[in-house]
DNA sequence: AACATATACTTAGCAAAACTAAATATATAC
DNA sequence: GTATATATTTAGTTTTGCTAAGTATATGTT
């Protein structure tokens, strides 16, 4: 008997994000550039709840990006006319991870495809 | 400056693996039971040399899974006829292990269908 | 006979990434 | 005053694929 604290399913969907999430937050601000809590929200939104990501999740994606130079960040206190609560760090992708993204979305539907082909086979 | 002993896009792909190579190894045994060097052929020939997993990749999958009940191993030494040079350890799919294979690919195709969303979508 | 190769399983230890959980801080609503 | 929404940070855990090495037998090559 497992001591399943976690279900099965959870677990596996949880390893399917893997390297993924950090392909569709470059996605992301390759649209348009965010801060981190926005980026939730619009993972959230654009995913249909599907990807709810939580802060400690998503943050080291965005160091982790910086760091390998695929985007960059910068702190923005205040906005025209209007005084933001807290501080907010803008999330904006270098040519480099312009990229890299294109890199991984072709990496991506290579894999995708070749996992659909062993999926789809039904004993004949 | 990194020291990139494995280039991004390498890394990238093997997090891609993560939970798909444990579902594609069921996959293959709902077909028809295998032992485990079989299975690495297998998934290399049917990847066309995509999946070309280690013995010490493959191997731990499959311990997993009959820890959790999803398959049964079974030693054949002997084959009618023929003996063979090495001992084999033969794998079955139990029924759970089916149940589990139907939930993951129901997983694994609304996850897919959701990044494809994402990756789709063009700047207008 | 000595050696390499293909077969076949096992296991120890490492790296990467997502997770939980908590801490910090400000503005607004009740 | 307390709760909630906003917003960032980080420590520690778990899972999983990876490298690398070890064990063992049969076959082919020199």
């Amino acid at each position: 008997m497992s001591d399943q604290t976690v279900p099965d399913t959870a677990r596996f969907a949880q390893q399917l994000k893997k390297g993924v999430l950090e392909m569709l937050v470059l996605r992301l601000l390759s649209e348009h550039p965010s801060h981190g809590y926005e980026l939730i929200q619009r993972l959230r939104k654009q995913s249909g709840g599907l990807l709810d990501l939580k802060e400690g999740t998503l943050y080291p994606i965005l160091y982790r990006l910086e760091d390998d130079g695929c985007i960059t960040s910068a702190w923005k206190n205040t906005e025209p006319g209007k005084q933001r609560p807290t501080p907010r760090k803008v999330y904006t992708v270098t040519p480099q991870g312009q990229q890299m993204l294109i890199r991984q979305m072709e990496t991506w539907r290579a894999f995708a495809t070749c996992v659909e082909e062993f999926c789809k086979e039904e004993t004949p």
